[in-house]
DNA sequence: GTCTATAATCAGATAGAC
DNA sequence: GTCTATCTGATTATAGAC
């Protein structure tokens, strides 16, 4: 049996930090970015420590995304509990925060064979989830073949289609588009009235615009 | 004024075959496996060729782009001329094979300024031209706020999802998914029964994967 | 037109010192 | 834990021969 190469603790405090300027490597510049290099020089360490960490690069890209899915599967269970559950996902879809990172690891995947084997295992799990959250919807009731499976599948993407396109600077017709998906949910899941004033909670989906995107 | 380099005419069979190799390349590996050495050694020529036709990278992919962008739209019109432009485009954006370049591209775009600037510029262009052909339908009596601009926005969008999530093993929903769409799209732009056998287009989109498709 | 040769970067990964 | 040093290989891009 050969000597194994070292390699660092799950809980080391720099191991999470790399996490970290990695994510936000792949927020900020796109996926294409990250390399060994620069997310060590983003904390002031050096290469041969990401390596000390994570063996190989795909090891340091699985472990961000696994952490990414963690995160947002918490965020998610809080989010579809509430009382209009098929609204709280449609919020959450369409909230650039939640969403950019995943465009980036979708992306990426396509030419990352760990990565994309990682979302395909994750995507069902978390579609799953989220179509239960709203199985107690009335579809049996709906003319138009509604299932919750369908509904999560098609609200979850329709969110990712506004996000992912107004990160490319693409906005005709995203109005229309956010009024006929919002048409669409409140016959689905109708607004209970509250107290006659405004709704509390506006939609997420303001300017999608990354903060620091810089190109190629 | 300095000596320009030389550059290859833009009508050379050489550079055809070069835009090819580009395209089928992005197709097979994804664009990440774009480069002017594989580019070069897909047709037995050497990478300084490419640079004397194109001489950045950028410039190849741009001149890709431009040309898928020309074909398709090129497409996309007569098939919106048809009886049913709403059904037409959406078996148009549900074929794998016309929408997974776009998806190469849209990728590309998070971290290539110059695809970036391209794509923003032309996807205006085509959804406008979709959303004219959509004019013709009565969203007037629509109950849901349905306009052409948004339609077109929602139909190509679903028809990606469908598309880049089957590139990526995702399956779960899809079904229900494309009932749900098709249903619609039934309400929008009622089928004419013809002489009463089954419709002549069965749906375009089946098993989504790619051939060729190799892992990082 | 197409090539050879080369420069300058940048990447992933490892060994071994401290 | 973190570093320096190094190997290996890929990439973009250019100059100049043929």
């Amino acid at each position: 049996m050969k000597r194994m190469r070292r390699i660092g603790t799950e809980e080391s405090a720099t191991r999470a930090l790399l996490l970290d300027a990695t994510e936000q490597l792949m927020l900020d510049e796109g996926y294409a970015a990250v390399s060994t290099r620069r997310v060590a020089k983003q904390i002031g360490l050096t290469p041969a420590l990401v390596h000390y960490y994570f063996p190989a690069t795909d090891d340091l890209l699985v472990a961000v995304y696994r952490r990414a899915v963690d995160k947002t599967v918490e965020r998610l269970r809080t989010a579809i509990s509430s009382e209009e559950p098929l609204h709280a996902l449609w919020r959450f879809s369409t909230d650039a925060d939640c969403t950019a990172l995943a465009m980036e690891f979708m992306a990426m995947a396509n030419h990352r064979k760990a990565i994309r084997a990682e979302i395909a295992s994750s995507a069902e799990r978390v579609r799953t989830m989220q179509a239960a959250a709203l199985s107690k919807l009335a579809f049996d009731k709906d003319p138009n073949g509604c299932d919750p499976l369908g509904v999560a599948a098609l609200v979850v993407g329709i969110g990712r289609l506004l996000v992912m396109e107004g990160a490319l600077g693409i906005a005709l017709g995203h109005d229309r588009v956010r009024d006929i998906a919002e048409h669409w949910l409140d016959s689905l899941e109708p607004r209970q009235e509250t107290t006659g004033d405004a709704r509390a909670d506006a939609p997420a989906y303001g300017r999608p615009q990354r903060a620091g995107r810089r190109g190629n």
